[in-house]
RNA sequence: GGAUGGAUUCCCGAGUGGCCAAAGGGGACAGACUGUAAAUCUGCUGCAAAUUGCUUCGGUGGUUCGAAUCCACCUCUGCCCA
């Protein structure tokens, strides 16, 4: 089985310009492929992870992957799946940003001894003379097929700025500069990026009458059509310090049944027949397969180390048993107290457990704290020093938000 | 350039001088039921020294005993005519 038939059988494949010509080159190792990446925030997260993985996949297959890091791009903002208009980012920040991907990319792709690439667009699209340009490239782009774009359509009714409009010039231009610097012949990316490929594999058939490819992989959305490595508190990120490897393993511990095997596909390295075998898993039995994808994903980002903690420490917060050593902590400091005792709510907030000391209030009073293992009812029930040291002091709110506290 | 709408709490969206911390829905959070799932039901959803006080309705000023609501200017934005 080619890379291309297992992508395929990943339920990884979306849409794809010529599917024979592709197969023909990635299985075979010709490739030379590039994805990009807008620096859009301080990390990576699981949109990105997926992408990383493909290009690890592919790497490994014989094919030569570019990871484009959009530090050009981003000081336009991508409109594509966006409904409303994206606050423009200081040219600081993104440097900033970009130095950060750059950092967690090495973590998954080889760059060593050129067998992979990572490029910043920067160094050419920010350069650019305007007026020669718009003649040289804006001459190939149809603003009439443009308006026509998935992308730009649902921005219609909202609002779309001029700013935005080029983004997919920009990227087409990307894949046309790739193509003559490094002899780029394909470009992968997310689905919603369709209609910015296209562009580029135009531009080069217009401009050097060179055949490219462009293929998406599918974007990984819950059974309810939603974008999954999204919370309410934002974006699962791959950076420790921003989703530590515990959140990242409930994440995945957390998903829906009817997502798991999906999951397991498309973002685990397990052998498919593996997975096949866990197909016909049913009911509470599922359990162990959600156990299993989080285990992976965390082991794929975080190592095997961390992977196997954050494993510990969800035994000894949900099944009982395992050690509470690895569990999430927070410490507390002389300021947490006053007169030597600290309150309930005080704790919970100190804990980051509750954003605010009446959302401590309201969960204590609808019976949803737990110390210790025993029931908080009392809003005014305190804690000294010595009373949290000791013993295994682990606060509890609601049924999977913990942690351990310890005094400094 | 001309004409005409809009900006409300996490999101959508009602409110057009006091009865407004602001309807309704979604989401989030907590409880029951479960399998750390889904569905369902209940509660809850600005902050705090909490029968009270404080800060919020794009921004800045103003009118008024009192402004999300009225006025002026500014910012962003939709639609129509060019």
């Amino acid at each position: 089985m080619g890379i291309y038939e297992e992508l395929q059988a990943r339920g990884l494949l979306a849409q794809l310009t010529d599917a024979e010509e592709i197969r023909e080159l990635i299985n075979n190792g010709k490739a030379t492929f590039y994805i990009g990446f807008d620096p859009t925030a301080d990390s990576l997260h699981v949109g990105h992870f997926m992408a990383l993985c493909l290009m690890k996949r592919l790497q490994e297959a014989g094919n030569k992957p570019i990871a484009l890091i959009g530090g050009g791009t981003a000081m336009i903002g991508d409109p594509s799946g966006r409904t409303d208009m994206r606050s423009m980012m200081t040219k600081e920040t993104i440097e900033h940003n970009c130095e950060c991907f750059k950092k967690q990319m090495s973590r998954f792709i080889d760059f060593s001894e050129g067998k992979a690439l990572m490029v910043n667009n920067a160094d050419w699209l920010l350069d650019l003379n305007y007026v020669e340009f718009i003649r040289e490239v804006g001459a190939c782009f149809s603003v009439n097929n443009m308006l026509r774009a998935e992308c730009y359509k649902q921005r219609m009714e909202k609002g779309l700025s001029f700013l935005e409009f080029n983004y997919m010039i920009m990227q087409s231009y990307d894949f046309l500069e790739l193509y003559k610097r490094y002899g780029c012949n394909m470009q992968f990316g997310g689905d919603d990026q369709w209609s910015n490929m296209l562009g580029g594999t135009d531009l080069i058939r217009r401009k050097l009458s060179k055949d490219a490819y462009a293929m998406t992989i599918t974007l990984l959305m819950n059974s309810e059509g939603k974008k999954m490595g999204k919370t309410q508190k934002g974006a699962v990120w791959l950076d420790p310090n921003k989703t530590t490897p515990f959140e990242f393993y409930q994440y995945w511990r957390n998903v829906d049944d009817a997502d798991v095997l999906k999951c397991l596909r498309m973002l685990t390295f397990l052998p498919l027949e593996k997975i096949d075998e866990m197909d016909g898993w049913e009911g509470s039995q599922l359990n162990e397969a959600k156990d299993i994808l989080a285990y992976e994903l965390t082991s794929l980002v975080h190592g095997e180390e961390e992977a196997g903690k954050a494993k510990e420490a969800s035994k000894a917060l949900f099944a009982g048993g395992g050690s509470s050593e690895n569990m999430p902590t927070v410490t507390l400091t002389e300021t947490d107290y006053k007169d030597g005792t600290i309150d309930i709510q005080g704790i919970l907030v100190a804990a980051g457990l509750a954003a605010s000391r009446s959302e401590a209030r309201r969960a204590v009073e609808q019976g949803g704290v737990t110390v210790k293992g025993e029931k908080v009812t009392d809003l005014k029930t305190c804690y000294t020093k010595e009373d949290i040291a000791a013993e295994e002091f682990i606060v509890k709110k609601g049924k999977k938000s913990f942690k351990k506290v310890v005094t400094e």
